[in-house]
RNA sequence: GGGCGAUUAGCUCAGUGGUAGAGCACUUCGUUGACAUCGAAGGGGUCACAAGUUCGAACCUUGUAUCGCCCA
């Protein structure tokens, strides 16, 4: 055997001889028909391995091993979801080096150039599981667009049919109302000019302004604005003119519907109903907002009053839909100001006219006002912010703040200025990012689609609430319950290529015979045929007679539609019907729904896409519900949430809840850090590679850091020291295993299947140590307690085995008795062969190679038996006799470390009190004790003779004769000591046992316990007081 | 501002009511026929603070402080 496992080697080697053998197929190793099923959160195909991935798929794999190795049929589902806006972005990034753009291309140009990254780098992530051990079942890696138009089929060969189970899901839930299309405010990224979930949005806090700015009320009206304190004593009376507001965002002023204070204010009730000017754009067409009350401002920030933008402030939104206030886009999809529609003179009008109650508009005729000044237009939003703090300073609306700075003239004499200028702060404002633009965020009011999620959150909650589905640890529930019961309305359309169309055509209303409303009939069907055949019934029927529909499939470029307002303004778009010579209808064309849907719409179909579903699949009556998720806290609402709504809302509705949850346990753990509990970022380079880990230190060290660190809750902070520490607990395992080989344990070849029959206690007592440990094991796992599984075995093979089992047997393989060799190598071959079998689900490596080392065996590692035994195998006596001779051992050593004996002088030991049962397991044991103690002989004595150091063992009292070396003082001092530690803890225990109250409320085993305790601390007291009394006499 | 959580040895963390644990680091000793990626021994803690419940609190309750994370 060579001296350390050569992790890099064996790792490739036994990767391949676990896929060439099939060992992680569905169902391998099979041997009841309960299953056990784990879906992987599918990583994004652009992604490669960070340590996030390589912790949660350790844990999976663990379960999934250790489910196998119980006969369970598993299975463990592989794949990757398609990620919209990152693998377009990428690539896009490809096509740059050739100086190429998307728009270069058509659509499906376009969308061939990414199925064709897809086969060649698509796969990266997948592979590098492989590396971590992960025993997927590789052969049926999925992917959330197969079976989407271009589809290669490269990767992902055996997958289902993804993209007709998400067709199928939209219809069916358009279908049922919960699926709708309208204008609401949503995340836009300028950047990519699409619509992103907010969990693509970073708030990240950067330095930003606060403008202070005064709205003057219209008509020159005046009020008293009294200020007071807390005792209500006035502090400030004055009469204004204006009302004084806060903004971060000066450039939304041009889109305020209103200003709002809040019900409670008295300052601002005199002017409540009134009208103001918006301080900014030109003089004469200057609009007027009303004052309005609302909840939502806070009396206590800035003035109090709040400018209400509904178009560009998710808060603002909300207000203004409560008040019924006009909503005004300002900026385009590239986050510029408008430059559209009729001039600001005109757009102006309208909206004054709209704000004095003479008008309404419908929300598409809002959506055509532009309302950006014409000295504006078309500037980005950063450089609008400028000119209009410009404009409103330069016109004397800004609040005005004193300051008084130090200026030194030339010849350096310093003289205070005071100085009015406009009142700015400078503080930190959280801004939302693009996490891949890296833009900031525009919240944008645009035409998405909606699935309505509070009309299927129902189920989801129950099924929490009534314990059909745990989420791990507790807390997560709250966070589940919290979100789910104040959910929003679920924004699924993204203006991308890369995605699953959405299956919707756009056809013309129809009124009196005559078109009216282009692109406004909806017609959503799972095919471009069905949809025709739809909007043909529906044509024909409201026409009366019969025309023919022309389908145009795939509409022309989302983002230019947008652009130009065609196929989403119906008022602009182009006529799609055509007529005969009499001048009626004749032919009507219906044009496809451009936008493709959020990738998280088609993960969270997951675990019922990946099985085949809407198939009727063999592996979804087998594998779903799937057992246990295991995720990162934090997608429990983007993908957690999501998934058990959508499987409860798309799965047969007769079926009952527990065959329709998409799983019956979900572990959440967080975010794994660095050392020093900071999170991994590229900026601060802290980024740790679990590939360079698994070069340096092995996958299984790896894992099993990543097990060690996963307790329930727990903050998960990655230190290499830890991960040295568990490589090196792999080479101690190693080692123990090379004793064996050595003592000629393997000699027979033969595989160490049974309990052995063992008669010295040693061996009896080890064998109930490895049954303790696989009772605590399985209790850990079975709890999701992969620290206490990993630290448990760690103790057992380490501590116990190690540094025990293998010393103590040394005496017994030295001896001349051939029984009692043979016996032992019996048991160390069975006590190791459990080690790798339990060990194996965590380090699967380095286990699976010793197994394949050490005998002839009948399966892989991956495959073999996992234990059932328990404490039945507990000895109790031996174990009693064990725990004795260690105890004698480790109080020989300490004795001798403290007295400075030589480490490696051996030293004869008397006894003076020596109880039968101390004599028996010393008797028993001798060999042991001296190897391991450095004793020679032991000699009973009637009195220990001058010079002697104390050694305590329960029932016994020994001695070492040490006259020569000796330190009166130092053995003193340590019994002392010992006695101080003792005084301690007899203190604790008396002072419970004389209190009467405890011996009554307590449980028996407790005042046992302790009674016992207190008899054995009292006969250690007894012999120290002795030994010292003896060390007085000496002087 | 709202929600969730944390505070235990120098460090990183376990510990769900019975009197405090691990690994690393530290000190001393040690080439003992598995292992120096090692062995033996040792030092080190008012369990953030305060009050309460209890025979008994690191653990339960309330409050305070500090620090995270998520959402506004």
């Amino acid at each position: 055997m060579d001296k350390t496992f050569n992790a890099a080697e064996a790792e490739t080697r036994l990767s391949k001889a676990w896929e060439e053998a099939g060992c992680f197929r569905a169902g391998a190793n099979a041997k009841r028909s309960d299953t056990y099923s784990i879906m992987i959160p599918p990583p994004n195909v652009t992604g490669v391995l960070h340590m996030g991935h390589a912790f949660n798929n350790t844990l999976q794999d663990i379960l999934i091993r250790w489910k196998r190795m119980q006969g369970y049929d598993t299975l463990w589902q592989p794949g990757t979801d398609h990620a919209g806006i990152a693998t377009q972005m990428v690539v896009e990034r490809e096509l740059a080096k050739d100086g190429k753009k998307r728009t270069d291309f058509s659509r499906p140009e376009f969308l061939q150039k990414i199925w064709e990254w897809k086969e060649k780098s698509g796969g990266t992530i997948i592979e590098q599981l492989k590396r971590l051990g992960a025993s997927c079942d590789f052969e049926r890696t999925a992917f959330t667009m197969a079976g989407a138009q271009g589809d290669t089929r490269t990767g992902h060969e055996n997958s289902p049919n993804f993209h007709d189970a998400v067709i199928k899901v939209f219809v069916e839930m358009y279908n049922k109302g919960l699926i709708y299309r309208g204008k609401r405010l949503v995340n836009w990224d300028p950047h990519f000019e699409t619509a992103i979930s907010d969990l693509e949005v970073e708030n990240i806090e950067v330095a930003g302004h606060m403008w202070h700015f005064k709205y003057p009320l219209a008509g020159g009206a005046t009020y008293t604005y009294v200020e007071k304190d807390e005792d209500g004593n006035v502090t400030l009376e004055e009469e204004r003119d204006y009302i004084s507001i806060a903004t971060t965002r000066p450039e939304t002023m041009l889109g305020d519907g209103a200003v709002a204070v809040h019900p409670s204010d008295e300052r601002y009730a005199p002017i409540v109903g009134k009208l103001v000017e918006i301080p900014v754009g030109p003089k004469e067409h200057r609009r007027l907002i009303p004052i309005i009350t609302d909840e939502y401002p806070d009396k206590d920030f800035g003035s109090g009053a709040v400018k209400i933008t509904g178009a560009h402030d998710f808060n603002d939104y909300q207000v203004a839909k409560r008040g019924g206030i006009p909503m005004y886009r300002l900026m385009d999809t590239k986050g510029a100001m408008r430059a559209d529609g009729a001039s600001y003179d005109e757009a102006a009008t309208i909206a004054m006219a709209v704000a004095k109650g003479e008008k309404t508009l419908t929300e598409a005729e809002t959506d055509a006002i532009n309302l950006v000044p014409d000295d504006l237009r078309g500037l980005d939003r950063f450089e609008a912010r400028k000119l209009v703090v410009d404009q409103i300073t330069a016109e004397g609306l800004a609040v005005m703040t004193t300051v008084t700075t130090k200026v030194k003239d030339e010849d350096g004499n310093e003289s205070e200025v005071t100085e009015t200028v406009p009142y700015v702060e400078n503080k930190p404002i959280m801004q939302p990012f693009g996490d891949r633009s890296k833009v900031v965020i525009e919240p944008m009011l645009t035409d998405q689609w909606f699935v309505d999620a509070a009309k299927i959150v129902g189920p989801a909650l129950d099924a929490v609430k009534d314990g059909t589905v745990k989420i791990l640890p507790e807390s997560g529930e709250k966070t589940y319950y919290h979100w789910l019961e104040n959910i929003e309305p679920w924004c699924i359309s993204r203006q991308l290529w890369w995605g699953h169309q959405i299956p919707v055509w756009f056809g013309p209303t129809i009124e009196d015979g005559r078109a009216r409303h282009p692109n406004e009939l909806q017609f959503c069907a799972s095919s471009a045929e069905e949809a025709q055949q739809k909007a043909k019934e529906y044509y024909d029927q409201v026409l009366g007679y019969e025309i023919s529909v022309h389908v145009q499939d795939v509409a022309e470029d989302a983002i230019s539609a947008m652009q130009t307002e065609k196929g989403r303004n119906p008022a602009s778009s182009g006529t799609s019907v055509s007529f005969d010579g009499t001048g009626k209808i004749c032919e009507i064309t219906i044009t496809r729904d451009p936008d493709v849907l959020d990738t998280w719409f088609s993960s969270g179909l997951w675990p019922i896409g990946t099985l085949g579903w809407p198939e009727d699949t063999a592996e979804m009556q087998k594998y779903f519900p799937t057992s246990t998720l295991v995720t990162g806290q934090d997608i429990l609402f983007f993908w957690v949430a999501r998934m058990m709504m959508m499987q409860l809302a798309v799965l047969d509705q007769d079926l009952p809840v527990e065959q329709r949850i998409p799983f019956d346990t979900v572990y959440l753990h967080g975010l794994v850090r660095d050392a020093k509990g900071k999170k991994m970022s590229k900026s601060t380079g802290n980024v740790v590679d679990p590939l360079d880990i698994i070069d340096e230190y092995g996958a299984d060290a790896l894992r099993f850091t990543n097990a060690a660190m996963a307790s329930l809750g727990g903050v998960l902070k990655l230190d290499m020291q830890r991960i040295a520490g568990y490589r090196n607990f792999g080479t101690k395992l190693w080692n123990a295993v090379n004793f064996a080989h050595f003592n000629n344990v393997y000699d027979a070849d033969t595989p160490a299947y049974d309990i052995p029959d063992a008669k010295a206690a040693v061996n009896q007592w080890i064998i109930g140590e490895t049954a303790k440990v696989r009772v605590e094991v399985d209790a850990a796992l079975d709890a999701y307690r992969f620290n206490d599984a990993a630290l448990g075995l760690y103790a057992f093979v380490w501590g116990k085995v190690c540094d025990w089992y293998i010393e103590l047997s040394k005496p017994l393989f030295n001896s001349d008795d051939e029984a009692v060799i043979a016996e032992t190598r019996q048991t160390l071959g069975w006590v190791l062969d459990q080690c790798m079998i339990l060990l194996h689900p965590i380090m699967p490596f380095i286990t699976e190679e010793l197994w394949g080392n050490t005998a002839k065996r009948d399966t892989m590692l991956a495959h073999a038996e996992w234990p059932t035994y328990g404490t039945e195998l507990v000895n109790a006596d031996a174990d009693a006799e064990m725990n004795w001779v260690i105890t004698a051992i480790e109080n020989i050593r300490s004795t001798r470390a403290q007295m400075h004996v030589p480490a490696g002088a051996k030293i004869p030991m008397v006894v003076t009190e020596f109880s039968d049962q101390a004599r028996t397991a010393w008797e028993k044991n001798e060999a042991m004790i001296q190897k391991l103690a450095r004793i020679t002989t032991l000699e009973q004595v009637e009195s220990f003779p001058k010079g002697c150091a104390s050694v305590a063992a329960p029932g016994a009292s020994f001695g070492l004769p040490l006259a020569d070396v000796i330190d009166v003082e130092a053995e003193k001092a340590r019994l002392e000591k010992t006695l101080g530690k003792l005084a301690k803890e007899l203190g604790g225990l008396r002072g419970r046992l004389n209190n009467p109250k405890f011996a009554a409320s307590a449980p028996e085993e407790v005042v046992a316990e302790a009674r016992e305790n207190l008899a054995l601390r009292e006969e250690e007291e007894a012999k120290i007081k002795e030994a010292l009394a003896r060390l007085a006499e000496i002087g």
